[in-house]
DNA sequence: ATACCACTTTGAGTTAGCTCAAAGTCAATA
DNA sequence: TATTGACTTTGAGCTAACTCAAAGTGGTAT
């Protein structure tokens, strides 16, 4: 298919693949030198980035912000460059991922009941004044009830 | 109520608040002189932890594993200890916050789900072997029609 | 009473993840 | 052809959030 290879070749400077993947150049390069990024091609000296590239530092996205360290994304990556022998490797790791993620999603779901607590508080103290409501034993309850909410501590 | 009152006057040195709470000493005391926990009370030069300061770490806690960065968790606990007159400040903060944990909320889902894209490729390319799949386009078709789920670039 | 060890303070060091500076190169435009 | 300005490299600097070291103090177990 002579017409989708090309209208894949479309390529990028360092600026355009900052622009387009919401990084700063300059932390691109960070990328590239950690070893997050590979095959960036050149022309002469200048970084060429292709839609590939900016699939791979997607994916470094993907997993930067569901709170991968990046030494953790690096080695993720030079699995990847060692071919199809380390995909059981790379199943395992993204599973792990996967599992610690959701672990994350859990618990930050929780904190954000305790935060949302402490909203319907304030507005309440608002209301009728911070005395009205002082005691947290009550609050919490009053909370429940009117609100049908949970809040665990 | 002499009893409850007497209850919650159980109190603990640092390396006890610390294992409740899970951090280290020294975090405490680096959380104390950074003005993150007010009012930690000392027994000749020993810092002594009441069950509401435990509290007030647990709510520093939610604040930092939901993204705040300690500076604004500062302001916060600042805005409390000048009192009621800042409740409303307090209240602007907090729905801000949830927001903005919201949003995270929703991002890392979307995350999530391309991980689990992954897993599954993974999982397919070990039954069939990778060239089976190689085609990123259909291989993301097969994904929808297999599992029902979505994936978003 | 004495030894021990967790505690105190001040101040320096560490790690992750960028971010900037300086000096030089190359391609496009006037 | 000269200028502009985005690019290159190496290497230093920065911020957040701890973490440790050194020297000294005080509460508790034997």
């Amino acid at each position: 298919m002579k017409t989708a290879e090309k209208a894949n070749r479309a390529t990028y400077t360092i600026a355009e693949a900052a622009r387009r993947t919401g990084y700063d150049a300059e932390t691109l390069r960070y990328y590239e030198r950690e070893g997050l990024l590979r095959g960036i091609g050149r022309k002469s000296t200048r970084r060429v980035y292709t839609e590939e590239n900016l699939m791979a530092i997607g994916l470094v996205t993907c997993l930067k912000k569901t709170g991968m360290p990046l030494k953790a994304i690096k080695e993720y990556v030079s699995l990847t460059a060692r071919g199809d022998k380390t995909i059981a490797k790379r199943l395992e790791l993204m599973r792990r991922h996967s599992k610690e993620v959701a672990r994350q999603l859990e618990e930050v779901t929780r904190f954000k009941d305790r935060i949302d607590f402490k909203v319907w508080y304030y507005e309440t103290a608002m209301r009728e004044g911070s005395a009205a409501i002082a005691d947290m034993a009550s609050a919490l309850s009053r909370y429940r009830r009117e609100t049908g909410r949970e809040v665990s501590f």
